[in-house]
Order: structure tokens, then C-alpha cells, then sequence
RNA sequence: GCCGCCGUAGCUCAGUGGUAGAGCGCACCCUUGGUAAGGGUGAGGUCACGGGUUCAAAUCCCGUCGGUGGCUCCA
């Protein structure tokens, strides 16, 4: 008969099977209430699973009050959420044909085939959460009953759900022994559905929930079957909560880079130019251009030397790298020189014939380049080399250009023309560890100067049971150490993953979310041991011998585009005095201090501060409205008292107070100061030392 | 590429068969104001583009382009 321990280690003994709903009872009936589900032994079930084994037991337990729900009560409530959902779209609908409808972390969805000529609509949701709240409102019981295997296939077939009938058997070979329905109330009389669970014990206890939008999904994940729709939705334990959470999505919404990328006038995307093509405008460039400058300063001490190399190169490079023949797809079609292009129209070649002739590689051309490492690794060959020059290290913001797929691409994060902080380094085997933990290095340097610490890092290791890899296995071995080590020394969370190394070698990559939560893969560091043998590279060792280098190649940025646009995001658009298009403001008070204004301006242009003045005819509460509007660091405010004193009256962005003044000379190089440290000097605490920095 | 939604002034959006609208911004005028929106006047639109239906289309239908949310993809 089961003892039952709980989180406390307290334990109660029970005669017969019990269920947790049976030990919430026994406690109280305010947690009897609360109790949507149990881990038993670790594992999520239903309050209402009979426990007839001695068990640790936790309760999931959701109050109406509380602030926050735990994560396994919100996955309860919006797995059966999703239940409540399919049951009133269905109710509407009774020809849709459900799939699968798992909790997410963010919500839950459901997939539905619905009939080609009655598909869903989100005008249709406001129908569908009618039914819903009904279903709730009735509050019927989530009954789980199972049938033997061969059983419950037959009730599939007999009902005719492919998809039910596919999960079914997935199951099987997974293992199932048995298959289970839940019923929202009672078998064969309420509405049901083939599902593992776990649920909350009744609809009554969705306490909030709304359909947030309609997409498109393939059934299995694969391109070539049936196109579902997926019918995304929230729940929570109560309404306040989801309250809370709409309001969170429309804060995050303002952070949008595409938001503020316009508020802001940091970049433009332009019908007539192209998809995912960026074009940066001035705010935006002055951004790429101070955060370049500042990597390029770190190369430097690192011993990086900059090269430059053009956009196109020829398409036998390309062979030889091997990206034209194997990433075809993810590329610009190649430019085709004239006159070869004129000899093929003279012999009558067709559009197809082109087409033939370009898939199977036999023309020759241009190649708008998908990655810089063709043209860095020529710049290498063209001398000899002797380990005494190892490593060498050649860097790049290097312009690429990808055929992304149209419904990819969107605002900074997913482009078709995009510039990486490139380079790629040439070392020996022994040189390898010393020069990932170089580029981890950089990495830490340039995050932590941004604030940025909410990335993660994975290090991709080979699937040892492969045989696809180049490369010898110690050197192999050798290099994954090395990733693994040059990982640790950044001090955030990591993981490692077997077999998302790349088939030339191991990787570290860098991932951020966004504001929407969507992951996005920044920088990376790639050791590769194939490139150098393509290529025939070599160096001269201390034996006098020719001997293949390694190559890491390494963007810790990603692309400067992905990469400023997750950092609009980081900022919220208010970026740190040195990155900031507009540095300061000088708001006159009215007319008879714009002399004044503008020699403050030009005080602090010729300091090399981005300084703009506002002598509009709006009064001093409008400048300053419009000025914290668009997020400006620095805002002085000088009027005849100003003037007189050779002041500034000093705002900065987050104080909602005037700082008072100081005199214009103290202001310009504590202002200087701040740029050129990028943050380590702080301006404020140099002009206002008993003032709070904000946030 | 696939599915849903969307495309109206520089921006944010209203308008759902019958004379194209608002707020912000912009220009000009008044105002000369000391710390988060002073007032007035005005300009600005081939309603994304191309076809179709209709006496009549921003509005309905088809296609194209673009945006967006997902899916798939991302060397």
C-alpha cells in the first residue's frame, strides 16, 4: 500500500491506490481545489492518476491570486486548453481533422486539416472562444481511459483520421502498450481526443485563455506533405495573468527593431531595391559604423590584419570551395560574362538549357559570394608560408549575398545581402586551442561593453557513429576539447550538442533571443579541416617540410545586420552615448539663446560629439518631449542664464528631472570622455556625482 | 517556397459599392516661452501594382509585388 512522500519529505500511508487529488483532499480543500495535476516520481500526470506504488509525489497546484503560475500548471492548462479548442472548432467545423495539439512554453497550438473549401479564418475566433467558454463553463471532467493497442487502432480506423491513426502508430513503435483518449466529460457521450496527457482535472479550471493567430504548418515537418493549419493560442490560471501577458506582448512589440528601426530612422527596406536588401541610413549607419571601428580596434590588438576583397568572384572558386556545387540553392544564380552569354544566345540555348547548363555546373562565371572564405583563403596561397608566420589572421566586414527564401526574410535579422564581421584565421594543429580561446576572448570583450549577456553558446561537436567528417579523429578530438574549454572561459550557460558540428569541424555559435523570443544565431567559430585540403594550402615547418594548415574561421557577430538589429532590441532604441546617432541635443529656450545654442553645438561638433541644436519656434516642454521621444542621450537646455554663465543645463535619457548645471566646458569632456571609454567613464557621475544612474 | 492575415498621406491608423478622412509629422504665420505636446493656417493620396465584375470599386473577384505570423530552410 503506497507511501507517499512529499516535497516536504514528509510522508502519509495510504491503504489502497490513491490520487493526488485524494492527498490534496487530505491536506486541505483549498489545495484540492488548486491541484491541476502531480509529478509523480518525476513525471507529470494527472491529479487523478491512481497511485498504487510508494511515490514521491509533488503537487501542481495553480491559485487564482498568485502572480505567477508554475511553469508544469501553465503546460496542464494549456495542453487541455488546446483540447477546449479543438472541441469548439470542430463544433463549428465538423469536417476538420485533427492532428496535434501539444502546450508550448509560450502558449499552445493546435494542427488541423480543415477542407480545402472551408478553411479557418481568424474571423472565425471570436466564434470559436464562444464555444470555448461554453465547454468551460461547463466544467466537465478530463477522463482518460485506454484502450489495448490493436483496440484503438480499430476505433481510429473506424472513425478514419489519418493523422490520429499515424500518432497511433507512432506511439506503437515508440512503445505504447496501450493508447489513450481523453474524454471532456464522458467517454462516448462527450467529445474526445487520442492523447497521452496529462490534463487539469476539469475545463473549469482554464481560468484565462485566448486565440492568438492561424499559420500554416507541414504535417510531420516535411515541406512535401499535407499542409496543415495551426491555430495558435495563451491560457493561464486567471485572467489578470493573461492580462499581464497581452500587455508584456505589446511592450515587446515597441522593442520591435522593425519598430523602431523606423521611429528612429535607423534603416530602410525599400520595394523598388529589393527584398532583404538593408539599406542603412544615416542613424543606422553611424551605429554599424561606431560598433565596427570598436571591433576593429580589438582586431588590431589582437593582431588581425584587415584585407578587403570584392563581391563576385569566379565561379571555379567556387567549385573549389565547394560551395557553388553544394549550397546551389541558397545562392544567387551565377553572372554569366557577356560574351559568353552572347556565344549561348547564338547557339540558340533556351532558358531550360541555361538552366541545365548552370545546375550541372558547366558554365562559367560569376558568383555573387555566399561567403568571404574563397577570397581570404586565395589571399593566403598567394605567398608561402613559414610556421614562424602562423597564425595569420585576416579579417573583413565581408559582404555576402544568400538566396533566402521569400518567406524568411524580415527586417535585419533574415536578409539576402548581409556584411559579417569575418575572418579567418591559418594556424597550426597546435595552434588551434590558442586561437578559439582569441576569438572567445573578443567575444567576451565586445558583450560585455554592450551589456549583452543573455546569449547562449553551443558548442557543436561531430556524431562520433559518422562517418561524414574530414579530418583525422585526434585532431578532431583535440579540437572539440578546445571548443569545450574556450566555452567555459565565457561564463554563461553552454551546451553541447553531438552532431551539429559541420562536416569540416567542430563550432561554437552564439544565439539571442529576440523580442518576440524567436532564437537567432549571432557569431560563430568554426575550426575547419577541410577548406585548407580543397584548397592545397600549406606552410613550411620547422623540418622544412610543406604541412596543412587548420583554418577557424570566426564572426562573433554574425552579420552586422542580424546582429544591430538585436541590439535595437537589447537597447529598446536608447543606446549608450557612444553608439548613438544624435550624442546631444542643445534645446535653446527661445530665440534670443540661439546664438548661444548653436555655439554650444559647435563647441561640442569640434569635441567630436554628435551634436544637433533645436531652435524651433516650439516651447522648451515640446523639445524636450520630442527629444526623450527620440531617445537622445543627452539633452542640454540653455537659455539666457546660461548663456551668461557659460553653462549647460544638463536632462539625460531616463532621469525625468533636469540634473541642473554645469559649465559647458566640464559637460564637453566629461560628454568626450564617456564616448571614448564607450561607457567606462560615466559623464553623469563626472558632472553629478550624487545623482543615481537610472535602471 | 507553403498557409493565414495585411497593404489608404512621411508615420500610426479609420473608412467594407456612391464626392478620400483623423492624429502625429511637414511648411508658413502668431507666440519669445526655464524643463515631457502653446495656437492658427496650409500643403500633402493613381487608396501597392495589373486585370476583371459593376451604371459606379479604396471597398467585390483573379493575378503580381511587398509586409507580417507561423511552417520548412538557414553552409
Amino acid at each position: 500500500m503506497p507511501n507517499i512522500t512529499l516535497p516536504d519529505g514528509s510522508v502519509r500511508s495510504y491503504d489502497s491506490p490513491v490520487t493526488a487529488l485524494d492527498i490534496a483532499a487530505d491536506i486541505s480543500e483549498g489545495l484540492r481545489d488548486s491541484t491541476l495535476g502531480a509529478r509523480i516520481n518525476g513525471t507529470l500526470c494527472d491529479a487523478t492518476q491512481p497511485i498504487a506504488e510508494d511515490a514521491e509525489v509533488t503537487l501542481i497546484t495553480a491559485r487564482k491570486g498568485e502572480k505567477e503560475s508554475h511553469p508544469d500548471a501553465l503546460m496542464l492548462i494549456r495542453h487541455s486548453c488546446a483540447h477546449v479548442m479543438a472541441e469548439a472548432i470542430q463544433r463549428i467545423k465538423p469536417s476538420a481533422q485533427l492532428v496535434y495539439g501539444p502546450p508550448l512554453e509560450t502558449g499552445f497550438y493546435y494542427d488541423i486539416a480543415f477542407d480545402s473549401n472551408s478553411p479557418l479564418s481568424s474571423d472565425e475566433f471570436e466564434a470559436i472562444e464562444k464555444e470555448m467558454k461554453s465547454i468551460i463553463d461547463e466544467d466537465r471532467s478530463f477522463t482518460r481511459y485506454e484502450l489495448p493497442n490493436d483496440e484503438g487502432l480499430q476505433k481510429l480506423e473506424s472513425e478514419g483520421s489519418k493523422y490520429k491513426i499515424d500518432n497511433a502508430q507512432r506511439a506503437i513503435e515508440g512503445g505504447a502498450d496501450t493508447l489513450t483518449w481523453y474524454a471532456t466529460g464522458t467517454p462516448n457521450e462527450h467529445w474526445e481526443d487520442l492523447c497521452r496527457g496529462p490534463h487539469v482535472p476539469s475545463t473549469g479550471k482554464i481560468g484565462a485563455f485566448k486565440l492568438q493567430s492561424i499559420a500554416s504548418s507541414y504535417w510531420h515537418g516535411d515541406a512535401d506533405s499535407d499542409s496543415l493549419t495551426r491555430v495558435y493560442g495563451i491560457a493561464f490560471v486567471h485572467k489578470k495573468q493573461l492580462k499581464q501577458h497581452l500587455k508584456l506582448l505589446e511592450e515587446a512589440k515597441k522593442r520591435d527593431h522593425r519598430v523602431l528601426g523606423k521611429k528612429l530612422d535607423l534603416f530602410h527596406i525599400d520595394e523598388q531595391v529589393g527584398q532583404g536588401l538593408l539599406l542603412w541610413t544615416p542613424n543606422g549607419a553611424t551605429v554599424r559604423q561606431e560598433l565596427q571601428t570598436f571591433i576593429s580596434e580589438e582586431l588590431r590588438k589582437q593582431d588581425y590584419s584587415q584585407v578587403f576583397t570584392p563581391h563576385i568572384g569566379k565561379l571555379d572558386l567556387y567549385r573549389t570551395s565547394g560551395h557553388y556545387p553544394y549550397y546551389q540553392e541558397s545562392q544567387y544564380p551565377p553572372l554569366i560574362d557577356p560574351e559568353q552569354l552572347g556565344r549561348l544566345a547564338d547557339e540558340g540555348c533556351s532558358c531550360a538549357d541555361l538552366s541545365n547548363l548552370m545546375k550541372d555546373g558547366d558554365i562559367e562565371g560569376y558568383l555573387l559570394k555566399p561567403m568571404n572564405c574563397p577570397h581570404h583563403i586565395r589571399i593566403y596561397a598567394n605567398g608561402q608560408h613559414s610556421y614562424r608566420d602562423l597564425p595569420i589572421r585576416l579579417a573583413e566586414f565581408g559582404t555576402v549575398y544568400r538566396w533566402e527564401q521569400s518567406g524568411e526574410i524580415g527586417g535585419m535579422t533574415r536578409v539576402r545581402g548581409f556584411t559579417q564581421d569575418d575572418a579567418h584565421l591559418f594556424c597550426t594543429e597546435e595552434q588551434v586551442a590558442g586561437e578559439i580561446i582569441g576569438c572567445l576572448n573578443l567575444v567576451n570583450i565586445i558583450f560585455n561593453t554592450l551589456g549583452m549577456d543573455n546569449f547562449k553558446v553551443r558548442v557543436g561537436l561531430r556524431d562520433v557513429d559518422s562517418d561524414k567528417y574530414v579530418g583525422d579523429p585526434a585532431n578532431w578530438d583535440k579540437a572539440e576539447q578546445a571548443c569545450r574549454d574556450a566555452a567555459e572561459t565565457l561564463g554563461v550557460p553552454w551546451s553541447e550538442e553531438q552532431g551539429e558540428a559541420a562536416f569540416y569541424g567542430p563550432k561554437i555559435d552564439f544565439i539571442v533571443n529576440d523580442v518576440l523570443g524567436r532564437p537567432w544565431q549571432l557569431g560563430t567559430v568554426q575550426v575547419d579541416y577541410n577548406l585548407p585540403e580543397r584548397f592545397d594550402l600549406s606552410y613550411i615547418g620547422s623540418d622544412g617540410k610543406h604541412h596543412r594548415p587548420v583554418m577557424i574561421h570566426r564572426a562573433p557577430f554574425g552579420s552586422m545586420e542580424r546582429f544591430i538589429g538585436v541590439l535595437i532590441e537589447h537597447f529598446a532604441g536608447a543606446f549608450p552615448t557612444w553608439l548613438a546617432p544624435e550624442q546631444v541635443r542643445v534645446l535653446a529656450i527661445s530665440e534670443k539663446s540661439n546664438d548661444y545654442a548653436h555655439h554650444v553645438r559647435n563647441t561640442l561638433k569640434a569635441a567630436g560629439i554628435r551634436t544637433s541644436v533645436d531652435t524651433s519656434d516650439e516651447r522648451i516642454q515640446a523639445k524636450i518631449r520630442n527629444g526623450a521621444d527620440a531617445k537622445i542621450p543627452w539633452l542640454v537646455v540653455v537659455g539666457p542664464r546660461d548663456a551668461e554663465a557659460s553653462n549647460v543645463s544638463v536632462r539625460m535619457r531616463g532621469i525625468m528631472d533636469d540634473l541642473g548645471a554645469v559649465s559647458l566646458e566640464q559637460f564637453t569632456s566629461a560628454i568626450q570622455s564617456e564616448i571614448q571609454t564607450r561607457g567606462e567613464t560615466s559623464a553623469l557621475a563626472t558632472c553629478f556625482p550624487d545623482v543615481e544612474k537610472p535602471q
